[in-house]
DNA sequence: TTAGGGTTAG
């Protein structure tokens, strides 16, 4: 707990240490309720105190609370029930704010209201007060709007800003987060190793491994934990120095420490990227040493990896294996491995492990169905794979571009650009976005076929849109050069390709 | 289950 917190509770708890003269359990107010409201399920506004009997701030807050939670529009209400009580009273809003914690949005909204209502002029711990409250209760986009709308008048106490500070971090205003972290900086605050811990993580989440870098060369040395060492190795892997991060492992192994289940499991899919399985199988055999069993998610950054480094054999016995163990192979697993297997031209294996998963109860997905489409795409399948894309749809699978692009790439290898240009026109009207892969593929397409005004017409449309045509797709134009064709499309297609 | 994982051209 900080100190700024502990300090703020030893003054809830004993208000008379504020240098005020009197106690809030003793203060007494006399209460004479001028309007009553006959209907019986709205709070009374504490009838037993009606005329003499004084009501202390402790139960005046307790009334007000209820009539806050239970009341619409209380605001209209509340100075005419009590027109007598002092509602600007810092200590009532302290009373408030204790009662309230277990709703703080509450505690805003009467501060509000008190705001507008009166001249009210909040002092400092109340405003620390409430913004802690806030931050408490993780409200923070509430705790950036109460800071915005408080301005000059309000500066957190330093302890209070630091967990806004990772509270803005942890819940993705990374960019917010860094700038009140310069600021408390600035201000010559030294942030705590976890505030500092807290920025890093929000630009490792932001993908701002620059920034994660320029930040980290400031933090002391001294500062490193095993919290640092886990960002430290994550940093490292993003940016592609798995091996870096490897040998921060080993140093921070060899002090005995162990840095949690999370920096095995991004080193593993770090070597597996990078195809370096013998580090991979190190990493994996400490982290069991370790006693972290590694997840269905590393196995299958593994087996991806050994796929795509064409090692099929391996990654499918790994996968058996895992069936073995009593792993619960999912349908991602499924989808990584019938991938695998489709890549290598296994298609019975591929075919069998596809009605495996829909045996064991998992439906195929639009990722499933995909790979199964493509891979019959390649084997020039194209009836099969428009029966299996159809039967997607039937299930729910809406398209995407990544299946009309399959199926565009598919008609337009085989010679059937046309039909890939159908499902193009589909997908303006299904809404269905054409990006780079789907242009360049229709371009190549209708040059395969001869078809240049096609291709130099749809080449223009891919410009317009900014995207960027692939080297193939110049290669495929450049091809049409020596055809017959109109003195536009000539002009059109030499311009292309002298800029190019 | 801390969250994290799978698909399209080459």
């Amino acid at each position: 707990m900080s100190r700024g917190q502990s300090y703020f509770i030893t003054l809830i708890r004993n208000p008379s240490r504020q240098n005020h003269s009197t106690n809030t359990t003793q203060i007494r107010t006399t209460l004479t309720l001028e309007t009553s409201r006959g209907n019986s399920t709205e709070p009374k506004s504490s009838d037993e105190h009606q005329g003499s009997a004084p009501l202390s701030y402790t139960e005046m807050a307790k009334t007000v609370s209820t009539i806050i939670r239970q009341r619409h529009r209380w605001q209209q209400t509340l100075v005419s029930d009590f027109p007598s009580f002092n509602f600007a009273d810092p200590l009532f809003f302290r009373q408030m704010l204790t009662l309230q914690n277990s709703n703080v949005m509450f505690s805003l909204w009467f501060f509000r209201w008190l705001c507008s209502s009166f001249d009210y002029k909040p002092d400092p711990v109340s405003l620390n007060l409430l913004f802690g409250a806030l931050l408490d209760a993780k409200a923070v986009k509430a705790a950036k709007s109460f800071l915005d709308t408080t301005g000059s008048k309000f500066s957190p106490e330093a302890t209070l800003l630091e967990r806004y500070v990772k509270c803005l971090c942890e819940d993705g205003l990374v960019d917010e987060g860094i700038r009140v972290y310069i600021q408390l900086k600035e201000s010559g605050t030294v942030p705590s190793v976890a505030t500092c811990n807290a920025v890093l993580l929000g630009c490792l989440k932001a993908k701002k491994l620059d920034l994660f870098w320029e930040l980290h060369k400031e933090m002391k040395e001294s500062e490193v934990d095993l919290e640092r060492i886990q960002c430290l190795i994550q940093a490292l892997c993003d940016g592609g120095e798995v091996s870096e991060g490897y040998e921060l492992l080993k140093k921070v192994l060899r002090q005995g420490l162990d840095p949690g289940h999370a920096v095995y499991a991004r080193l593993i899919s770090g070597f597996c990227e990078i195809g370096n399985y013998a580090c991979m199988s190190e990493i994996l055999h400490t982290m069991i040493a370790w006693n972290h069993l590694p997840s269905i998610y590393t196995y299958q950054e593994i087996i991806k990896g050994l796929c795509r480094n064409q090692k099929q054999r391996e990654a499918f016995c790994l996968f058996n294996s895992l069936k073995e163990r009593g792993y619960a192979t999912d349908r991602v697993v499924y989808t990584t491995m019938i991938h695998g297997l489709c890549e290598m031209g296994w298609f019975g294996s591929a075919r069998k492990l596809w009605f495996e998963m829909i045996g064991k109860g998992m439906r195929p997905n639009e990722f499933t169905y995909n790979v199964m489409i493509h891979a019959h795409l390649k084997r020039g399948e194209v009836v099969l794979a428009r029966e299996l894309y159809g039967e997607m749809l039937r299930n729910g699978f809406g398209e995407t571009t990544v299946s009309c692009n399959t199926m565009i790439t598919g008609f337009c290898s085989y010679g059937r650009a046309d039909q890939g240009f159908e499902i193009f026109k589909r997908m303006s009207e299904t809404g269905v976005r054409p990006d780079a892969i789907t242009y360049n593929a229709l371009v190549q397409g209708f040059c395969k076929e001869n078809k240049v005004e096609k291709g130099v017409g749809l080449f223009k449309e891919l410009k317009a849109l900014g995207m960027k045509p692939s080297d193939r797709t110049y290669a495929a134009l450049q091809k049409m050069r020596d055809l017959k064709m109109s003195d536009s499309v000539a002009a059109s297609l030499n311009e292309i390709l002298e800029v190019a």
